[in-house]
DNA sequence: CAGTGTGAAACAGTTCACAGCT
DNA sequence: AGCTGTGAACTGTTTCACACTG
């Protein structure tokens, strides 16, 4: 069930379509940098590796912010684009697990960019706590509940340890957090309240490997993988540059 | 009605299948690392958070390796889903950009315990070839070429900087290289051959960012997003840093 | 029986192609 | 003339529900 609400524009905004306006707000930021002022959906999908019916269709789900025969606003654009992410405000985002991920999170410029604020870097580990990094000290994981609560964190970041993982969601949880990104490989159970993201890098990876296994057998009827033989030796690829 | 009792002659199994396949890989090794040995669809698919009508509809792209009124042979699955990945052959993966997050992914030990060997980290910054990161000495983005081609590479894993990912894509691609995990915010152009997939931090946030903001202003609620809309006055840069 | 495997229905997302606006 | 916005067709995915089997 979707909750319906009475706005100007129909506030049904598909997932994928959701999940590609950050993409399109990217290249716009970058058409802005090169002081692009108008573009074409053709151009912005190109830009944005989609083609042009889907961008204009994720489009008209915000509402009609083109000009027919022209193109798109591209200042004007990021603004709507934004504001129906919900950029427009800071959210508050707490990191939990400072190992090298955490600290690859912690000094991400992508967050500040595009208004995260990371209020608090926290961990279990003793030999971490206290430790400056990107300009912040690392907290105990003692004081989750209090710096979620002093700084109205909304989101938190869990890079812990797998076995960790779930025990630090409870805590976030029952702190008043409705959102989670995850990069622990476990599969977080949470109210049905709370919104999880997951990034797991190594199911990326097997993803990949099963396309590469896919390439490497031909159009043959046989089964593609032979058993124990390496890959890599037999690779050609078209030439690419450009 | 399947051909043959097991192995279904249909080539391709959905992508959203595959991209579950990972995710019951990693529930299934769960299970036996506690020792059990049979698991029904139901059980199995609450451990990988899915719907057990989906995961039976999964599995059935694979064939027949149930037993009806038992269940899965929770060995016998592991292995056909790692056939069916490609994960009964080692891949051999090459980082570039050894950043925070380079980092991160170089002592990753689920790339290992899933065959993924990484035969070397790349990076351009002088300070950082010649250290030791998780038992490998960083070698010079020069020896790329070199690295790719002696070790038989066949995925690339870019954890540069934006400004640098296209060009050490196509150095990859034209080295043999057909499939490639960035971690760059930027889209990658690739020839059709090449498969990429892409992990970016910032977009996920975005995307939780859209449904806490839902959340948030409740039915009949107004968006907390003030009337003053500078557009010119939004300063967003583009740096990430690695 | 209990639980898999699977047609068929329902739903979601993408692509097509063109009407309509500037 | 050119490009957006969108119904309609199409393709892919999820869910349902039950026949079938060990």
């Amino acid at each position: 069930m979707t909750s319906r609400q009475n706005r100007p524009r129909d506030r049904g905004i598909p997932e994928a379509t959701v999940a590609r306006l950050p993409v399109y707000l990217r290249a716009l930021h970058g058409l802005q940098d090169r002081g692009v002022a108008t573009v074409s959906s053709e151009e912005l999908a190109a830009a944005a590796g989609v083609n042009s019916a889907k961008l204009r269709k994720d489009l008209s789900h915000l509402g009609s912010y083109g000009t027919r025969g022209v193109g798109y606003e591209v200042e004007y654009l990021v603004y709507q684009i934004s504001r129906e992410l919900g950029l427009t405000q800071d959210w508050v985002v707490a990191i939990i697990g400072v190992g090298n991920l955490g600290r690859a999170l912690a000094g991400y410029g992508g967050f500040a960019s595009r208004g995260f604020r990371v209020a608090g870097l926290l961990d279990a580990d003793d030999s971490i706590v206290g430790q400056e990094i990107s300009g912040m000290t690392v907290g105990h994981i003692d004081r989750l509940e209090d710096i979620i609560a002093d700084h109205g964190v909304s989101i938190a970041v869990i890079a812990t340890p797998a076995a960790a993982a779930q025990g630090v969601c409870d805590r976030v949880v029952a702190a008043g957090v409705t959102s989670v990104l995850n990069f622990a490989p476990v599969v977080l159970s949470v109210p049905e309240s709370v919104d999880v993201r997951k990034v797991d890098l190594s199911i990326e990876l097997q993803i990949l490997a099963f396309h590469e296994q896919r390439k490497a057998g031909g159009p043959g009827d046989y089964e593609p993988v032979p058993g124990g033989e390496p890959p890599g030796a037999a690779h050609y690829v078209e030439a690419v540059e450009a």
